[in-house]
DNA sequence: CAGATTATTATGTCTATACATAATATCGCC
DNA sequence: GGCGATATTATGTATAGACATAATAATCTG
């Protein structure tokens, strides 16, 4: 029984899938070892090694030391989102970019905030809001607190020009960052500015970004109706 | 100049996102090659790819042969969205799983739906509407299409035990799906059984899924105020 | 000089081997 | 039989070397 002989990691990974769509390895089945199945394609331990590592970052296969490799019992659909700079976001959808300042000024955020920015001790921040038009219709409306004790230099930017978006992904490297997504009724003067009623459905996205442990800045999205964040889920099957 | 020798690729990749958060190599950079990085840090070059093909998965980097490795330009944050079954998910809340089937029956599906199940000729598909409710209180709205020309089984179940969600991915497995996030307005029935007003704003979650180029069902998730998606962006430093 | 061909280069991947590490299974002891 | 020490096992990762591949740069040719 002289196997095809699988000789790249996606062979790999594309077979183990088949197997795993034909239930010959249903949901929960401990598969068989890399050094086995690394015998049985013809190939070497990394080659499986990497096609399986590569289906355990996707959700399909759950791996753990001496205890081996079984099909991931519930299948979650694992998306990545990309989210892009406002700018870059309306530019790819073929529009015209402008942005329009509210508000700017510095002071003490309320506790909500607080609690995100600078949770030991309140400390001065900029309080900047903003509207971002795609060929002049209102695209998202932007409430942003930026920490001054982590951005000094903050407080020079008056943002009339240049978004606090982009001069802070331009300037101010982050580490890491918390992200939500809700539907929310829009507020008073947000609905105005987005064009739309009072209590009318808006997509909003919540968005926090630190350097290592000190916050930077935190940021509430409030997207025009009809916006829609789209993604994909699949192994990466050569189909 | 002894390095202090960098031996695994977790450590290497904290040493390029240190010199790119010290903006020694600023967006746009091109980094020193594999090769030479590989005799700077005292390690094997595959190592160094680890460490490199990481960081360019998380949208740090952008890699082309002979072109190079350079920094991205345009950091766009890279989240990972796990969408478990909504049973898994009420339950990893703590709380209790209840479910509910309103109607179930075979039609022809709308041409909206039509164009994501059976672009070239209509089929027969089962719509089926369901709440989902946690410790009782309605928690997502369920409105889905299930091909039968895909899913000819799915005309034998009743789905007044097992919810479609559940036993779709129990029994037909999918190679890859479309999903949207969107916020909506309640609309009439959805609103009084996820026991929010009219026009509420609701989050919704569209998804279809394929197996190969077979549409097997598409859904329509909308669940009641007050659910968020969270999640988090940031490459995995060990921080 | 334009266009086609060839050389160069950096990443992409495979191999074989080795050791590290975490988790389980087993054994010996009380 | 219960419990702690030890052996075993599968994955995780590092290494040096090799070849593949894509994209660019250089060169040749009409």
């Amino acid at each position: 029984m002289s196997q095809p002989r699988f000789r790249n990691w996606q062979a790999i990974q594309d077979e183990v899938l088949r197997r795993i769509h034909a239930r010959d390895w249903p949901p929960g089945h401990v598969i068989p070892n890399e050094v086995d199945l690394a015998a049985e394609f013809g190939c070497a331990r990394a080659t499986v090694n990497r096609a399986l590592r590569a289906l355990a970052e996707a959700g399909m296969l759950e791996r753990r030391r001496k205890a081996g490799t079984r099909v991931a019992l519930h299948p979650v659909s694992r998306a990545t989102v990309d989210i892009p700079v406002i700018r870059q976001e309306i530019e790819d959808r073929g529009q015209s970019y402008t942005y329009r300042m509210f508000s700017r000024k510095i002071a003490r955020p309320p506790v909500s905030i607080q609690a995100r920015l600078c949770p030991d001790s309140p400390v001065d921040c900029l309080h900047v809001t903003a509207l971002h038009l795609a060929s002049g219709v209102a695209y998202v409306f932007e409430d942003r607190w930026i920490n001054l004790a982590t951005v000094p230099a903050a407080a020079n930017q008056n943002f009339d020009t240049i978004s606090a978006n982009e001069w802070l992904l331009a300037t101010v490297p982050y580490t890491h960052g918390d992200i939500s997504f809700t539907a929310e009724a829009a507020a008073g003067a947000e609905a105005d500015l987005l064009g739309t009623a009072r209590g009318a459905p808006v997509f909003v996205i919540d968005r926090t970004t630190w350097d290592h442990d000190r916050a930077i800045t935190t940021v509430r999205l409030s997207y025009a109706p009809g916006y829609r964040i789209r993604t994909s889920v699949g192994t990466p099957v050569s189909v």
